[in-house]
Formats: structure tokens, C-alpha cells, sequence
DNA sequence: TGCACCCGAATGAACGTTCAATTGCTAAAT
DNA sequence: ATTTAGCAATTGAACGTTCATTCGGGTGCA
């Protein structure tokens, strides 16, 4: 696949993006998508089998893409260091793509996300924040609690902080992530 | 309105949660919605001008349900109870409504959300917490934090938990959901 | 008699998908 | 170097279906 053929399908991954934000997903139509990724209607079919499968695959390359992002760090940072790092960077990047964030929030509370939920495919994201949270864990520095439990804390809190910013409820930004990312830490480190 | 007439809207009401959980918002037509409430197409014309109208109502019902449901404790309850018994309650709530749950989510994170937005109408639920936040605060038992820092944890981490128990990834929910309220309960408390 | 409630077939627009035709590119054959 | 064959990419009009909404008529109660 050349490089031309990477634009059109990227092209209509941007325009499908932006077009669900705008309209959700079945108010999008494929025409539409089309239309703003400056290629004709027939055109998606030739990289997408049909619409479900375009809205899958982009889901899949907007996770891909975060996941990217987020888990760039430096190995050999205090623990400390890289549970804020992780955190700070999940929050900033869906602040700057919340395109891409919405859109992954509508995937997820859409009927969308039971047709891929049961694959065994170990989804990269998880994995890592697993085993980031169980170094943690066995270091003694996070308390002995269940893996969904520090994600619901830790992935939760990112989220809704990130509505309240994209709404625009709430004003102070940086202030609101710092402080929250700090109770986060009080309430998941031990002692 | 007669019985009778509330029993039929809420039939719509109710199987139009239903589907929608199902099918998502548009893969639900009007004529299933009817079939499943056992009414004509026509009638659901009768109590609602359009699509829209009735999942706009349908929120508005489900937000008020939900509120009834939490808010029903005893005054004069000790500070650090009521904030547990609260989150509690949204939680089991939602667990035993899950539909509901979905419904909500689905719909803040569509293009729907948008409609009412900016309706000014205080909202009663968000009222009620920023009350309770800050009686916290003004006392002396909350940390001093924005109430949108305090309302992203709360709220964040009760819905990720939900999502986790409903998706069926959190085997031990009564186990989880103590740990998650303490763990929060750490982090926003004074010292 | 009037009004609220209810019905479900009919309407017409919108949409996902198909397809026959065209272009552009690559590489083998001459 | 030129031709040729073949496949990938692209087009957009056409098709058939689905669906939100309408409407003319019906029922029962005040």
C-alpha cells in the first residue's frame, strides 16, 4: 500500500471522525464521509467492507493511536514520577484530540463495543496498565487493591475530568488536573 | 392524564430503553419501539413530537429517577457517612438499572447532549452535590479542592466501576466497590 | 357533540451498498 | 524503448430497503 492509498484511508478516518462528533454515528452518512474526505462513495468500500466495519476499525486506530502517546516514558523514573507521567499524558493528549475521545466514549456506551469485547486479544493498554499497577503493588508503594479498582480510580477520574474541560464546566485546567491527580495519589499509595 | 395514559408512556419509555440498550439510538425504529410497548406507530406520535423529543425525555426521566433514588438519607447522619452512603447508592443504582446506566452514558456521550446543554436550569443533581462538597469543605473534613476535581473522582469512579461490573471484568463487585469509595475517601479527606 | 386517545397503512425522503465503467500504475513481453 | 496485459484504485449514478412521520378514520368517555 503507497503512500496515496495511506492518505484516502487516513483521510476518511479523519472525516468519519469528525463527522461522528458532529452527528453520532448513525447520523453520519456514508455519503457525507465521503464528501469531506474528498473521495467518492464507492471509494470506502474499496478499504471498508461495509459502515460497521469502518466505525471498528476506527475505533481500533484511535486506541492505537493514544496508546502511542501515553506510554512513552523513561523506564527508570521513580514510580511516583511515572503514575503522574502516565496520568498527565492520557489527560493531555484526549484534551488535544477530544475528537478522538468522544468518539472512543461513544464507541465504548454504544452496542458498537459488545461486538469486539469478547475477543481474547489482549489489548495492549490494558496489559501495560496492568502490569504498571502490579510493580506498584508488589513494591509496596500502591496498596494491595484489585486491578479494576485502581483503574476505575485512575482511568475514571481522567475521564470525567476530561468531559468537565471539553464541556467547558471547568475553568481552571491545569489546577483541576494537578489537584486531582494528586488525590488520586493519596488515595492509592500506601500508608 | 388519565392511569392508563401514564402506563403507556411509560411502556414507550420503558421499551425504548430497552432497544436502545440493544440497538443504539438510531438502530432502533419507531415501529419496534411501538411493537415492544405494545401501541400503533402513530400513538407514540400522541405523547412525543419526534424521535428526538422522546429521548430527550426519556433522559430527562431517567436523570430524575436515578436523583430520587440517591439523595433519600438522613440528615443528620455523620459527614463521612452520608458521602459513603451516597456514592453507595448512585452505584447500586446504577448495577441494578443497568439499562438506565447505559442509556445515560450513551446519551452524554452523543451529539444529543449538545440540546440541552446550555439550558441554564440548574440541574438538581449537580446542585445537590455541589452542596454537599462544600458543606465538606466549609467544615473542614474535605480538602479544598475545586468542585469539579471532587465531582470527577466521585462520579468518574462510579461510573468506570459500573462499566467494569457490567461489562462482567470485575468478578468481586462488593469487595471493589468498598475498596474504590475508601480509596477515594482517602484522597479527598483533610491530612 | 366534542375531545382525547389510539390505530396502522401510506408516504416520501434518506441511506447503505452495488456495480459497470474509467483511470492509473506496474511489470512482463516484445 | 514501446507495447501490452492486468490489477488496484476510483468514480458516482442507480437500486432497493428502511424508517420517521403523517393522516384519515375509529373508539370510548364526558
Amino acid at each position: 500500500m503507497n503512500v496515496q492509498l495511506l492518505n484516502k484511508k487516513e483521510a476518511i478516518f479523519e472525516s468519519t471522525l469528525k463527522l461522528v462528533n458532529e452527528y453520532g454515528f448513525h447520523g453520519t452518512p456514508m455519503s457525507q464521509i465521503a464528501a469531506h474526505a474528498n473521495v467518492a462513495t464507492g471509494t470506502i468500500y474499496h478499504y471498508f467492507s461495509s459502515k460497521d466495519e469502518l466505525i471498528l476499525e476506527l475505533f481500533k486506530y484511535c486506541r492505537e493511536k493514544t496508546n502511542e502517546h501515553i506510554f512513552s516514558f523513561e523506564e527508570d523514573l521513580p514510580y511516583k514520577e511515572k503514575f503522574f507521567y502516565i496520568w498527565n499524558r492520557l489527560v493531555e493528549y484526549y484534551v488535544a484530540h477530544r475528537e478522538t475521545f468522544w468518539f472512543i466514549e461513544q464507541f465504548y456506551s454504544s452496542p458498537y463495543y459488545e461486538l469486539i469485547k469478547q475477543k481474547k486479544t489482549t489489548y495492549y493498554g490494558v496489559d501495560k496498565m496492568h502490569l504498571f499497577f502490579e510493580e506498584g503493588i508488589k513494591s509496596g508503594i500502591l496498596r494491595n487493591v484489585s486491578f479494576y479498582t485502581l483503574i476505575s480510580v485512575y482511568i475514571g477520574a481522567a475521564t470525567s475530568h476530561v468531559k468537565m474541560v471539553t464541556y467547558g464546566f471547568c475553568k481552571m485546567q491545569a489546577k483541576g488536573r494537578e489537584e486531582l491527580i494528586e488525590i488520586i495519589w493519596n488515595g492509592v499509595k500506601n500508608q
